[in-house]
DNA sequence: GCAGTCAGTAAACGGTGTTCACCACCGTTC
DNA sequence: GAACGGTGGTGAACACCGTTTACTGACTGC
């Protein structure tokens, strides 16, 4: 980015390569064999000298994770760009259905972005949303929010206990989403829209993890059928235009 | 269970005390804290005597997760079995609430038994699923099965692209339930009943998981409101009888 | 009483994250 | 141009870890 001296262009340099050698070993052999030493082998150094750009282990794989979510961002943008914009329907499940294709085609690092106990990479719960985790979701909800007009099918409206609780969730998007560039006009953000982003997120999520972890209750060859019913089921409960 | 000698008796009694130390351990300080040697301090033995009882360290967290996915059937069988019966929609509450309450009382067993890579505790992906991961869920719901008639709402009704894939998952059910002990009339296994449980599976799992992590796109102190909005919106897409 | 089984031990190997003292270079400043 | 401070990197060390091996010693079944 912004590396105007000399060494500061070298120390990105050797950040990036540490980066991308941990995120090899992850991909080759699991989150397990990214250790610190087998990085600095790799770069022929020690491993003392990674502490020069990472505080801990801990610290490394938080980063691993945020350059594995840009990645993943990257990925998914472009194929939501590459449907018309008067198809809003068809862009929600094209970016469904590429994430469900990531996940399956980069287990590890859906393991470890998404399935990882905050602990082990010692991520401050409820970290801001930008940073890694909802970052990707947030993103696309918000362009396709910036985009088009939603409605939602009268059967399922906002329940009333859940009216307070969303509308501090309002606020909380509007900076999350302002923070990444977007603006989303104030209307736009109606307590139902964020309501049944909630809902398909954890769907879209509950479906995907087990899918990838194997753990359906019973064995499940090919999830996809299931994940394609999962789409026209919502296409049945959201309106776009 | 069986042991008849005193020997077999003495093993038993270790092998369960090792089980509750590791137990111990990832309660109080994270899955990472459970160590071979940590478990061999606390019980006044060395290392190395825990390979005559697990074959590894992998090998003794897979027991560790069999025995937790134990207690937490043990806790919620007799909760159902609080609700009468002939309140069947009722019932199918209680044990989604009661699933959630755990979760979120024991973060750390549910994440190593429902959030961890197979790889980690060396699992074989789709291990029959009497063994811990879909077992209560399993066990649960084919209770259920037996004891009501499930009416689907026509809304909701099994698309064509999927009877191939349910009719072959209905066996393995049928023959997961069996080694369970629980007999399910053949006709009340319909395919949109199948494919309800997997869809709803996927519901449960991922709004429990995503709360439990603290991994909502955006902050949501409370998560209730939206798991009690989830379960009513169930009720109107199945009726029991 | 004897032989064998089996829980447990001590020692060792190779690996890990992390800390500390030290060194050598590079860019800046006098 | 010489001195200087920051910075990347080293080597040794510490305290762990999982795992293997060879070896005891007690209990069991005959």
């Amino acid at each position: 980015m912004t590396e105007s001296t000399r060494r500061e262009k070298l120390r990105a340099d050797t950040e990036r390569e540490i980066l991308a050698c941990a995120r090899r070993l992850l991909v080759e052999d699991g989150s397990h064999a990214v250790t610190l030493r087998a990085i600095a082998r790799e770069l022929g150094i020690t491993a003392p000298a990674l502490y020069r750009y990472y505080d801990s282990r801990a610290d490394l794989l938080r980063h691993v994770c945020d350059d594995i979510s840009a990645d993943l961002a990257a990925t998914l943008t472009p194929q939501i760009a590459a449907v018309p914009l008067d198809q809003p329907a068809e862009r929600v499940f094209t970016v469904c259905r590429a994430f469900r294709r990531w996940a399956l085609a980069h287990p590890r690092e859906f393991t470890l972005v998404f399935a990882t106990s905050p602990e082990e990479t010692n991520t401050p719960v409820n970290r801001p949303a930008q940073d890694h985790f909802g970052r990707v979701f947030l993103e696309i909800a918000g362009q396709l929010l910036s985009e088009h007009k939603i409605f939602l099918s009268d059967s399922l409206d906002v329940p009333d206990a859940l009216r307070a609780e969303l509308a501090a969730y309002r606020d909380d998007v509007s900076a999350s989403l302002a923070a990444t560039g977007i603006r989303v006009p104030e209307e736009k953000l109606q307590l139902g829209t964020i309501y049944l982003m909630l809902q398909w997120w954890a769907r879209l999520y509950g479906h995907v993890a087990l899918e990838v972890f194997g753990r359906f209750p019973f064995a499940v060859p090919d999830a996809e059928p299931l994940f394609e019913s999962m789409l026209t089921e919502l296409a049945s409960v959201v309106g776009f235009s």
